[in-house]
DNA sequence: AGCACGCCGACT
DNA sequence: GTCGGCGTGCTC
């Protein structure tokens, strides 16, 4: 007998599935979308599995009301990767499923298949094509075109060769002649001419050779590839030796090195097979990538973090590019790690799964050294390119313009005057941090956060970068009423402001998420950048990101002490990894580079490593600080956030958390609650409890139960919480 | 998440 | 007298 019952996922905040029963006459199979009846309303649902019974009361169980897909849209294994995922990230089943799927199938819509649309000969039309009607030659033309091409072409072609055809073509469809029909969708040409690109040097021949090594099942190869060296040639070697075997490949980008320059050289190399999806994407467009991919039509996935759930078919390789970045965590919501994932996506599928970085995160890094992954390592910048001289500049007893050094000003002035360019990095935006009265003491405190108003000048706004507050910058002190507010610290827009004093004749484009806010405007700041010869460029970490500058050669870190002394034990990790990223951008062509780096703290020993001996020597150090430590990755964390409008019941909450887990929670520390790091956000109190584990399975036997306990008690009533499984931002 | 139900304040 | 505030609880 058929099943009767379907287990189905319903996006909703609800961590099990939804029982319906199937009626009759509809087949369902897993990996179907259906309308179902939830609550009031209905709602778009995927089936995961078939069932003979359920648990569900017959009074309260409901019929399927519509079958959406005749076929399904998801696999038995992406369903299990799906579920496996929710269960791992204890986030509801339903709403994991969903971001799997395009928006458009997410809402219902049906599934848009491949293939362009077409007109089709019907019989009455080709009986209509061999007794010609006396006088229409169009029709005539075009019935002939139909029935030439084997009774179909694509709308497009038929536009193309019968401009005025329109008339013509209306009134055969209503006399019958011709049908709306979608043309066979091909798959896109694998070897067509390829420009086969520069021949790799030997030091990319060895990794490539020893990442195919890898590629008959799983295994994890870390490409630790020094900025330049040509990681990317490699990762095209691989996909066209996954492509060769008629495999599918996945390539993660992080979001904003996600340029169209990586594209077109994907394209340029791989052809039309590569498909693209990221946020810029319109609906149908993605729906269409998404299509192909799964269908195997198409074979390359280039893609940002949401991009590690398209079921692309036979999936072959997985290369997660800049794997140390901080954008393939997902912070909100279902908070995953998308490189995590795509390890397990390759763990699934059986295949090689390639992680690239300049710097390694200290995850994989320690995996790498500890042999579970292939550590491949390209040491020498690809052409002629010289690696960057890194030097500190003491900020003490200097002058100091703007928060810019003399001696920063006298290189930049020496490189504008070579028609080179130069790069100012500060990763703050806004015109300060901070407003202040020298008269009251008053200062721009957010009164929703535990944070100052950003001063943005250029606006006229104080700007709460934490909830978003905004507020007219005050003229005179809404305190104790002085004429005179006086900005403390340095921004990007004062930055350039001081610059754009002290050298104006030279072209000075700023680059963060202000001035590049408008679509497209971030690609016409590049470009500006490209066809110009001496210019300075400030910004944020937006500039450190992949974007090629053949022209830099002085790169300027203007505030590296943040990460110094921070109480986020990452926090030296990340400020180490965008020294060397933003560095990496100084003298990549033939012009050597040099990294000029202000401190306050020349003789602090993580500089000094960092500067003499570079990342990975860096690297090593921390991760044997970590390991004394006993934090991450020598352990395995998961952070139970509690926020609400009341001060005192988030802690509440997680008390009574705490209490339960340290008599039952064998081999997991617990820690807190303690208030979170900005204990006010957008009015609401924030707290923290983490839990921290030797062994990845006593951690989740721990949190298995959690969600649900949680939920059921008292105190959980006006508190938010989420649950964070291997959280990076402790924020 | 929606969307009801439910029990307390200021309005035609 | 009721319109509506958002606390509480449920969704096969």
């Amino acid at each position: 007998m058929a099943p009767t019952i379907a287990r189905v996922a319903v996006p909703v905040p609800v961590p099990s599935l939804f029982d319906y029963r199937v009626p009759f006459d509809r087949p369902v199979t897993p990996g179907c979308r259906v309308r179902v009846p939830f609550g009031r309303g209905h709602r778009t649902a995927v089936v995961v599995e078939l069932a003979d019974a359920t648990r569900c009361p017959d009074e309260r169980l409901k019929d399927i009301a519509e079958v959406l897909d005749e076929a399904a849209l998801l696999g038995l294994d992406d369903l299990a990767f799906l579920v496996w995922a929710a269960a791992y990230y204890h986030h509801p089943v339903g709403e994991v499923i969903a971001t799997a799927l395009p928006l458009r199938l997410r809402r219902g819509r049906a599934a848009e298949p491949p293939g362009e649309p077409g007109w089709r000969l019907t019989d009455s039309g080709a009986a209509a094509w061999r007794n010609p009607p006396t006088r229409a030659p169009r029709r005539q033309a075009i019935l002939a075109a139909l029935a030439d091409a084997g009774g179909a072409l694509g709308r497009r072609v038929v536009a193309e060769r019968f401009p005025t055809g329109g008339d013509a073509l209306r009134v055969m469809r209503r006399a019958g002649w011709i049908l709306d029909c979608r043309m066979p969708a091909l798959p896109d040409p694998l070897d067509t001419g390829m420009p086969p690109g520069p021949v790799p040097n030997p030091g990319q021949l060895d990794a490539i050779a020893s990442i195919r090594g890898l590629m008959s099942g799983f295994g994890v190869a870390l490409l630790d590839g020094v900025t330049g060296s040509g990681k990317t040639e490699v990762y095209l070697h691989l996909a066209q030796t996954a492509l060769a075997k008629g495999r599918g490949v996945m390539v993660l980008v992080p979001e904003i090195s996600l340029t169209p320059q990586l594209e077109r050289r994907f394209r340029a190399r791989l052809g039309e097979t590569v498909r693209v999806l990221h946020s810029g994407l319109g609906d149908s467009e993605r729906e269409s990538a998404w299509h192909r991919l799964r269908l195997g039509l198409s074979r390359v996935l280039l893609g940002t973090r949401s991009s590690v759930f398209t079921p692309v078919a036979d999936l072959g390789l997985v290369i997660v590019d800049e794997e140390h970045d901080g954008s393939y965590k997902q912070g909100e919501g279902f908070r995953y790690s998308a490189r995590d994932l795509a390890i397990v996506r390759g763990k699934r599928a059986g295949c090689a799964v390639v992680l690239g970085s300049a710097t390694p995160s200290l995850e994989s890094l320690r995996h790498a050294l500890d042999g579970r992954y292939v550590h491949v390592r390209l040491d020498r910048r690809a052409g002629t390119a010289q690696p960057p001289r890194v030097g500190l500049l003491d900020l003490r007893d200097q002058p100091v313009y703007g928060g810019i050094a003399q001696p920063m000003l006298d290189r930049i002035a020496a490189t504008l005057a070579a028609d080179e360019q130069a790069i100012v990095f500060l990763n703050r935006r806004g015109y300060a941090p901070v407003l202040c009265c020298y008269a009251c003491g008053w200062l721009s405190d957010c009164p929703h956060c535990d944070a100052r108003q950003t001063v943005h000048r250029h606006n006229s706004v104080l700007w709460c970068h934490h909830c978003g507050r905004l507020q007219r910058l005050p003229q005179k002190c809404p305190q104790c009423g002085a004429g005179e507010l006086n900005p403390l610290g340095q921004g990007t827009e004062q930055v350039e402001d001081v610059l754009a004093a002290r050298f104006p004749d030279w072209p000075l484009i700023r680059i963060d998420r202000d001035s590049t806010a408008r679509k497209g405007s971030l690609e016409d700041k590049l470009a500006q950048i490209r066809d110009a010869t001496g210019a300075l460029l400030v910004g944020t970490q937006m500039l450190a990101k992949g974007h090629h500058f053949p022209r830099v050669t002085l790169v300027g870190v203007l505030d590296a002490d943040g990460g110094l002394f921070s109480a986020d034990f990452r926090a030296a990790e990340r400020m180490a990894q965008l020294l060397e990223q933003v560095g990496g951008r100084a003298g990549r062509a033939e012009r050597p580079g040099q990294v000029l780096i202000q401190t306050r703290y020349p003789d602090h020993p993580l500089l000094q490593t960092l500067v003499r001996q570079g990342y990975r020597a860096f690297a090593r150090e921390a991760l044997r600080e970590r390991e004394a430590a006993a934090l991450p990755p020598f352990a395995h964390q998961a952070l139970l956030r509690a926020e609400g409008s009341d001060p005192d019941a988030p802690a509440g909450l997680l008390e009574a958390v705490a209490a339960g887990l340290r008599g039952t929670a064998d081999g997991v520390d617990v820690w807190g609650p303690v208030p979170a790091p900005m204990p006010r956000r957008a009015g609401r109190y924030r707290v923290h409890l983490l839990l921290q584990a030797a062994r990845r399975e006593s951690l989740h036997r721990a949190l298995r139960p959690l969600p649900g306990w949680i939920a059921g008690l008292p105190q959980a009533r006006r508190v938010r919480w989420s649950l964070d499984v291997d959280p990076v931002d402790l924020f």
